[in-house]
DNA sequence: CTCCATCCTGAAACGAAGCTGAGAAACTAT
DNA sequence: ATAGTTTCTCAGCTTCGTTTCAGGATGGAG
C-alpha cells in the first residue's frame, strides 16, 4: 500500500508518515507542489493525501490538474481551511474525502482504509475479518488475540479467503492460486485444507467462518 | 439518480428530500430500519443516507447486514454522534463517508456528487432485477438487501430469467440452458426447480417475480 | 360446467460431493 | 542417518442437492 503524503508542515508531515508506516503503510512525504509532480511520475500509489496550503501553489489547482490527466487514485484532502464552501469546493474539484485539521490519526487511517476498500483488488499487509487478524508480513495469525500457528498451505488458503471475504469461490478458483498450475482434479486437497483450517480456527460451531457451497466452492462469511 | 434517505426526524428528513428533490435526485425517505430494509427491495438506489440513532435499531447494524449481503452502493452515514470513535467505526462497518450533524446541505450535496461520481467508475458483474439482485463474481444473491442461498441448480436457473427480464422463456429454452442438451422432456425438473425458486425468492403473493405461462414456458416479471 | 392437459409441490430414493482420521511420502534440520 | 514436521493419498462415512414420482390444483377448450 503506497500514500503519497503532501504536506509542507515539517512536523505534521513526519507525523503522518510514522503513523502510516507504524500500519505497515509505505508513506512518501513530499512538502510542495513540484515534487508532488514528480512523485506521481512514479506509478503506484494507492492513496494520495493532500494539504491545501502549499508554499509553491494550491493544492486545488494541483488535485485539478490530475483529474483533468485521468488520473483516477483516491485523494484525500486535508486542509486547515474549514468552512463548508471549501469543503464543498475540495469535493468538487475530485477530491473522495476532505479532512479539517486538527484531525486524530486514527480518523485519518479509518478514512484511507475506507477509501481503498473501494478499490479493487488491493493488497494489504494485514488482512482482518471478525476476530481474526493475519500479518502477511510476519506471518502470524491471530484469532481472538492468540496465536494459531498455522503451515505454509494452511497460510495461504487462509490467505485466499480473507483477500475475498463474503466471497463464494469455487475450487478451482482457491486450487489455483495454491497447488499453482499443475493442480489434479482427482484430489480431495483442498477439502483436506479446509478440515484443518476449520478444526484450528473454526471453534465456535454456532458462528462459523467457512461455508460449503455444495458442487461450487467455500465461503468465508 | 435515486437517493434512500433514512432519517427518523421528521423536519430533518423532510428537508433532505426537499433539498435533494431541488437538485434533481429522486429521494425516498424513510423513518425506519424496517421501512429501510423494504425500501430497499426496490432496487436502482444510487446512493443511501443513513442516519444511526433510529428508533427500531442502530443504523450501524443495518449498515453491516447490508455488507454482508453483498450490498456495494455507496452509504453516508448522518450522525449526531461526532466523537472520532464513532466516525471510525461507521467508517470500518462499511460507509463511504461520515457527516456530524449540524451540518450544511450543500457540503451534504457535494460529498453525495463524490460519491457517485466514484461509483460510476466501477461497473461489476452484477444482474439486477426489482428488488433482486445476483452477483456472478461473487456468486452471491440478495433479495431487498438480504443473501438468499440458493443451490448450483436454482443459481443457473435465476441467471437465466435475469439475463432475459420480461421475457416470454420457452421450458426447452430453459432446460436446455440449464441441463445440457440431453434434457429428458418425461421429468418435470423444471417445474420442481421453478418451485423451489418461487418459494425462496417470491414472497410477496402480490407482486410476483414470475409468471407461468401455460404451455409455453415463464416470464420474470 | 366438465374434462383433460398442464402445472405445482411434498416426500422419498439416489448418488455425488464433502469430511475426516490414519498413514505413506517428502522434506528439513540437527 | 534420524527425528520431527508438513504435505499428500486413500478409504469409509456422512450430508445434502438432484431427480423421480405421485397426488392434488389449476386453467383453458369445448
Amino acid at each position: 500500500m503506497k500514500i503519497l503524503i503532501v504536506e509542507d508542515q515539517r512536523r505534521l508531515g513526519q507525523f503522518l508518515k510514522k503513523g502510516l508506516a507504524e500500519r505497515s503503510y509505505t508513506a512518501t512525504w513530499v512538502q510542495t507542489c513540484r515534487e508532488a509532480r514528480d512523485a506521481l511520475c512514479e506509478t503506484g500509489y494507492d492513496v494520495i493525501i493532500l494539504d491545501l496550503g502549499l508554499p509553491d501553489g494550491d493544492g486545488l489547482d494541483l488535485l485539478q490538474e490530475w483529474r483533468r490527466g485521468g488520473f483516477n487514485e483516491p485523494v484525500l484532502i486535508l486542509s486547515a481551511r474549514d468552512s463548508v464552501q471549501d469543503r464543498i469546493k475540495g469535493l468538487d474539484f475530485g477530491a473522495d474525502d476532505y479532512l479539517a485539521k486538527p484531525f486524530s490519526i486514527e480518523e485519518l487511517l479509518a478514512r484511507v482504509r475506507s477509501l481503498l476498500r473501494r478499490q479493487s483488488a488491493v493488497k494489504e499487509t494485514v488482512l482482518e475479518h471478525r476476530n481474526l487478524r493475519m500479518d502477511l508480513l510476519g506471518r502470524i495469525v491471530t484469532l481472538g488475540g492468540a496465536p494459531v500457528e498455522l503451515t505454509s498451505r494452511e497460510f495461504a488458503l487462509l490467505e485466499v479467503f480473507l483477500q475475498n471475504p463474503g466471497r463464494i469461490l469455487t475450487r478451482t478458483l482457491i486450487s489455483e492460486k495454491i497447488w499453482e498450475s499443475h493442480y489434479d482434479v482427482d484430489t480431495n486437497l483442498l477439502d483436506v485444507y479446509m478440515s484443518k483450517l476449520r478444526n484450528k480456527l473454526d471453534l465456535d460451531a454456532a458462528k462459523p467462518l467457512f461455508k460449503t457451497v455444495r458442487g461450487v466452492g467455500y465461503q468465508l462469511l
